[in-house]
DNA sequence: AGCACGCCGACT
DNA sequence: GTCGGCGTGCTC
């Protein structure tokens, strides 16, 4: 080895939680870098930590750095402060971390640059193809006309309604050819311009706007308004500012929520480069929107939770919508909650961050009550929309036919005589929760989970909904071997086809992940939700989130009984906030709108709260009970969830972990106990729950736990990860 | 997490 | 006789 010899630690994306040392001649390696280095039989892409002296190694052999991917660091320095905080914060492996935080091509080494393009265009015959001798072929015409305007790539192109058959066959032709390019990287900046005027406010919305815009350095603003209060607008005008000092504003949105619409609502406004970060994405367009965003070349951001992650030039802003939101905590892997972590960004870059919602999580109304969040209000519907009316439906002793009561169908009836629209939750995809013998009750039951079968009418088949297993329909009863099978209970698909026989001059639709499993099929149910072309909409949780159907006046939710006795100490938050984003649905635009709900218990204290007081009222009460017990967010949890095929390994390793449990003054240790479904996908699963006072406490307690699980046997045998500040204990 | 090594059941 | 099932151990 030659004298000039240096050594790195390097943190690689594998789920242990140290990092790993290696050498290399290399000068400049910067904190942060990529390399790729040889670990056991593979090669992987690491992340520099730090330099190490000789002295500090181990007695194991050092291995040589293969390749040094990043001369420079292709992180910004509060990106790689976030990613390192994280990691602490989460107590996850630091590599694991990083690796989320970068587009895929990038996690994989590439080059930070922008990756060559494919192109198509016209070749000199297809410029003179005669598209009146095409007349037969529609899709073919307008993949010429489409190119003769300007390059495409091949996605812009099926984004258009074109398949990939259409342009093989055009492509055969010899009309249409295809070359790469690497898109220029050298503009950066933008000039500030508004296309369109900002909307007259009202006071509230004047109000905020004003708030937010005095903030100069870090501040977190609770923006609570329901909906049709004019958040977006609150956005757009606070956002003006910052977009004219020529810093950048990141927009977080649900999962589901970033749709079309809001895209062009900012595109409307702002004449300025927008980047969109979303699962539908290739992983080149994505390492391009990294790109822009880092050099400054975008102006917005916006994305879904992995956002939080994008380095910027210049960020003056961070917006979350609908923070309440369950999809911006990562459920599996590196479980991080996107906006508490963009909060600690804020922080870091000493910005201000707005966090709207009409339904804010008892964490964020935590905050704002204790002052640590500005809080701002918004309770005037704007444009005028009236207020919506409640209504509780005692399912008791009702007729019910598919989960509709008596009274809940004669209101549907009506509203759809005036020409309105319907919407009704049940949250319950397929034909049946369960299939029934009529002779002896057995039930047919998953062989891998502690769950039964739903029935699904449309694939004839018998489907798991959670380990995926699937079966045909039994036409024999399991145990006495009748064939007089009934479902049992209702689930979206029969209630589509119960209403559509009810009500059959009216359109159903049916909402949920069966009828959008085809890509893009949930945009064009929503939008022909929106054109009224069906009038009565079915559908799960997946169709309560921000979408403007104006002519719906009633809404439904069907089974609420569920989240009122749960074992899960969120159910009623998250129940709270269905039933207050859903009313929000109806009756948005001129017409009056009405919330209807059903259930066997009425009379339940949550449900009164709700109905008579509002959910800001509910959420107070449920805060000041959540502090009584010293549950989130006045005490702070972590969960080992442990799974194993062999129950007595999951029982047993967690039980050895508790031994290890330090007496400690406003800690405890709950467990082990069986996960809500103890078995599913033929694995038992456990967990154990920490509960502290402090997150100081909880850090310190998984800080010296950790290590030793590394020693413990009984760990080895079984499946595990740690969640911090859980969301869901399933 | 992968990947290799190692030891027991149904098949070309 | 082998292919492959997943238990166990290791990765600078």
């Amino acid at each position: 080895m030659t004298a000039t010899q240096r050594f790195f630690e390097v943190s690689l994306p594998v789920p242990l939680r140290q990092t790993f040392s290696y050498q290399t001649d290399n000068q400049g390696l910067p904190i942060g870098a990529r390399v790729r280095v040889p670990f056991g039989q593979r090669q992987l892409v690491g992340y520099v930590v730090a330099e190490q002296s000789a002295d500090d190694l181990g007695e194991y052999q050092v291995k040589e750095i293969i390749e040094v991917i990043d001369q420079q660091t292709i992180w910004t320095d509060d990106i790689w402060q976030l990613i390192v905080w994280s990691a602490d914060y989460y107590h996850h492996s630091l590599g694991e971390v990083a690796a989320n935080a970068l587009p895929v091509l990038l996690r994989k080494g590439n080059e930070a640059s922008y990756p060559a393009t494919e192109y198509w265009r016209l070749t000199e015959a297809g410029k003179k193809v005669d598209l009146e001798g095409l007349k037969r072929a529609p899709k073919q015409i307008k993949l010429l006309q489409t190119l003769a305007e300007s390059a495409c790539t091949r996605s812009s192109i099926s984004e258009q309604g074109i398949s990939r058959t259409v342009m093989t066959v055009v492509a055969d032709k010899g009309w249409i050819t295809s070359f790469t390019e690497r898109d220029s990287k050298t503009t950066s900046g933008w000039e500030f311009g508004s296309a369109n005027q900002p909307l007259t406010l009202n006071k509230q919305q004047a109000v905020a706007v004003t708030t937010i815009n005095q903030q100069q350095r870090y501040a977190a603003l609770l923006l609570q308004g329901v909906t049709g209060s004019g958040k977006t607008e609150v956005y757009l005008q606070a956002m003006t500012d910052v977009l004219q000092r020529q810093q950048q504003v990141l927009v977080l949105v649900p999962e589901i929520g970033l749709t079309p619409q809001t895209l062009r609502r900012f595109q409307q406004r702002f004449d300025v480069p927008i980047v969109m970060l979303h699962s539908g994405l290739s992983d080149s367009e994505r390492l391009k929107a990294w790109l822009d965003s880092r050099s400054g070349k975008a102006a917005i951001i916006i994305g879904t939770r992995s956002a939080v992650f994008t380095p910027c030039k210049n960020l003056g802003m961070i917006i979350i919508d609908e923070e309440h939101d369950l999809s911006f905590k990562q459920q599996d892997g590196f479980r991080y909650h996107a906006r508490d972590v963009a909060v600690k960004r804020a922080q870091l870059l000493d910005i201000p961050i707005v966090l709207g919602t009409a339904t804010p999580a008892l964490e964020t109304l935590n905050n704002a009550v204790n002052s640590r969040f500005h809080w701002l209000k918004l309770d005037q519907r704007a444009g005028g929309a009236e207020n919506v009316k409640h209504q509780v439906l005692d399912l008791k002793q009702q007729t019910i036919e598919a989960g509709v009561s008596a009274p809940l169908q004669k209101q549907i009836g009506s509203e759809l005589e005036r020409g309105n629209q319907v919407l009704l939750f049940l949250n319950r995809r397929g034909f049946a929760p369960a299939l029934m013998c009529h002779e002896c009750g057995w039930i047919a039951q998953c062989k891998r989970c502690d769950a039964y079968y739903t029935v699904h009418k449309t694939y004839h088949q018998l489907h798991c909904h959670h380990c995926g297993s699937q079966r045909p329909i039994a036409k024999q009863c399991g145990d006495c071997g009748s064939t007089h099978l009934i479902t049992h209970g209702v689930g979206t698909e029969q209630l589509e086809q119960s209403l559509q026989k009810q009500f059959p001059d009216y359109g159903v639709l049916r909402i949920d992940r069966d009828s959008t499993r085809r890509k893009g099929e949930l945009g064009r149910q929503l939008q022909a939700a929106t054109d009224n072309r069906y009038q009565i909409l079915v559908g799960t949780q997946m169709l309560a989130k921000g979408h403007h159907f104006p002519d719906v006046t009633l809404v439904a939710l069907l089974d609420v009984d569920g989240a009122l006795y749960s074992a899960d100490f969120r159910a009623s938050e998250r129940l709270a906030q269905l039933f207050t984003q859903v009313a929000g649905r109806a009756g948005r635009a001129r017409k009056a709108g009405k919330v209807v709900l059903q259930t066997h218990h009425p009379e339940h204290d949550l449900i009164q709260d709700l109905l008579n007081n509002g959910y800001q009222d509910f959420a107070l009460t449920a805060l000041a009970e959540r502090q009584m017990s010293l549950l989130p967010p006045f005490g702070h949890m972590a969960l080992f969830r442990a799974e194993a095929v062999n129950r007595q390994h999951v029982v047993t390793a967690l039980q050895e972990l508790a031994q290890l449990m330090p007496i400690a003054d406003g800690a405890q240790l709950l467990g082990p106990m069986p996960a809500l479904m103890e078995r599913k996908a033929g694995r038992y699963r456990y967990q154990l729950t920490l509960h502290c006072r402090s997150r100081k406490l909880r850090y310190q307690l998984l800080e010296h736990l950790l290590p030793q699980i590394n020693e413990l046997a009984s760990w080895r045998k079984i499946r595990w990860s740690l969640d911090v500040d859980p969301q869901d204990f399933t």
